[in-house]
DNA sequence: ATTGGCACTCATACTTTACGAGTGCTAAAC
DNA sequence: GTTTAGCACTCGTAAAGTATGAGTGCCAAT
């Protein structure tokens, strides 16, 4: 069993390597904190962390660095969410203050996340799924090619091109486009899409052609079109701590840019819109993400649709300052779409 | 003056340095390149080079490395563009055959570019001046706010938040939409926009606040959002290149998310449709990017819009594959969207 | 349980040495 | 005039040896 004070040296030796980027040793913790036992007692309460695989030593002979284990113990129960400054309460609502449209404002959010904590802020479109249809829109482009543009009461534009081999009646079209409004407008998406499988049935048989592809299109705007978007910001940061990756950050840089792996992870985290989750280094191995850790939060957009908020960066990161960052952000966040 | 030998001998000592990061002497040209005579004598070539500051030596006894006035040089005069790889251009077509909207083309594009080339691959969006309004839609959102959808018909779709302070009237916003549409409906974009001002004047005075509000943001959408928005994807290769960069590539990896550098730069340098531009090195030192080489063509979206596309990369890269790369994919995407 | 003392470890920095790739120059050959 | 062989010289890099010192682990005393 490890003893209080064990902890609290385990929460110095995080706080200082975060700080310093070095093994902290025995002597430099008595110097720092004032923990008013000697060295020695300190390098006893070390053994004991070290055969609980709370910190490791670098090589044989140097200070201590805090194991994954040790962070998650650090992240669990030894850190207690600080508020954030003045002066960072000041950029978010400046920041997102005079907001636009959806895209813009998860566009400000993260930039706003990476400047706060220094890392890769992410954040994910939230599902459509409890949005309601506002307006269907079918333009054609061409003979052949038609635009479907789909907005939600919360703002949201989505578009997907639809293609013909037989040329598209204008009449046709505009029937369809009434119909389409007439039957969903006002619906919740879920409700939408159980819909429009019935509506097929409706439509005069020469039209059917035209109908079933628009359907389909829908449908997969809706449902497909789930929450498979992620905004990124900060990637630079990730540069800047290039040194606390054993290798290169070529592969990680990678997974960010693919955003397929990204998604899957953000999937398996749960996304409490109350608390801000973390996964820490080997915890993500299998994602390839084995020296990084990950911090997400829930946010709510309009009628409670809730999608995770959140940033990536090296094992080693001021794990405090960032969580409180992401809370302070995610719940902004809900605030101001729950306005709009 | 130059020989004609000695620019076959830069033009060796860049293939050899792209190809090996490694200064090129006088001996590894004539075991790599069959001139027929001896070391000596290319040595006095290179002494030539080194008099016009085409080479350099990083350290006195070392072997050569090309200046950006070699690459220059090279660039101009030395390169021939040669025609892609079956494999290169196969990838292109399946690349981007099965395409969807505009956004979805544009996002395949950087992709297969950075792939292409393994440099970090840009495509500016094309400004709508020559598109034509095919549809204008107004939704309301809230009792105070509204969304401006504006579709083009090329397919793009461009969305804003209006903010009012005082309650929207459905009957007016249905009127003012109907209205639009009629007036603006199938006019090019820089025609749209001078009928603009004009329209609210005819408006029934009690709908003028909704009418001023919702023409200046259309106004907006048309002109101020011109060709300000790029599209990045291979960033991940920038990490890749780092050792060609003397110091950190944080500076160039903080300009590519920035954005405003780069199309500032975008914008000086000419979009010929039909050629490659290349800007190398020291060239773009006041970006802050006097260690990177950016290349670019233009490529016209439909009605003979005209945007960029092009990538960046360090100044050690393959001139001579990635013109050609940056090229093939311009005149493909010329084509692929006017077709569309 | 805590502490002072002390031997031991081992990464880091520094110096020395050796090596060799590559140049620049000169004088001879073509 | 151009090309070439020869050779002295430079200088970065790698290898090897040496010193330093931060930091531990353990033990016996408090």
């Amino acid at each position: 069993m490890v003893s209080e004070r064990s902890l609290a040296v385990l929460r110095a030796i995080v706080h200082d390597y975060v700080a310093s980027r070095e093994p902290v040793g025995s002597k430099a913790i008595v110097e720092r904190h004032s923990f008013g036992v000697s060295a020695a007692t300190i390098r006893n309460d070390m053994a004991l962390l070290e055969e609980e695989e709370l910190i490791a030593a670098p090589h044989t002979s140097s200070g201590r660095i805090p194991t994954d284990k040790g962070y998650r113990l650090f992240v669990d129960r030894l850190t207690d969410v600080k508020p954030l400054s003045a002066a960072q309460r000041h950029a978010i609502e400046t920041f997102l203050g005079a907001s636009a449209d959806f895209d813009d404002v998860l566009g400000r959010t993260v930039r706003l996340l990476s400047q706060l904590t220094h890392q890769v802020a992410l954040v994910q479109y939230p599902s459509l799924s409890r949005a309601r249809v506002r307006h269907i829109e079918l333009v054609g482009l061409s003979d052949t090619r038609l635009l479907s543009v789909l907005i939600t009461d919360n703002g949201r534009v989505e578009q997907r091109v639809i293609e013909f081999s037989t040329p598209i009646d204008e009449q046709q079209l505009a029937e369809l486009r009434t119909r389409l409004n007439g039957v969903l407008g006002g619906l919740a998406m879920t409700d939408a899409a159980e819909r429009l499988t019935g509506l097929v049935d409706d439509v005069a048989p020469d039209a059917r052609a035209l109908a079933t592809a628009v359907v389909h299109a829908l449908g997969e705007q809706v449902l497909a079109h789930r929450q498979d978007r992620l905004v990124m910001a900060g990637a630079a940061n990730l540069v800047r701590t290039e040194s606390d990756f054993s290798g290169s950050i070529f592969p990680v840089m990678e997974a960010i840019e693919e955003q397929v792996v990204l998604l899957r992870l953000f999937g398996e985290m749960a996304a409490d819109q109350n608390a801000v989750s973390v996964s820490i280094g080997r915890e993500n191995e299998s994602f390839g993400l084995g020296e990084t850790s990950i911090m997400l939060s829930g946010y709510s957009a309009s009628q409670g649709d809730i999608a995770s908020v959140g940033l990536l960066g090296p094992t080693r990161m001021d794990y405090s300052n960032n969580m409180a960052a992401v809370r302070a952000v995610a719940r902004y966040l809900s605030k101001l779409l729950a306005e709009g």
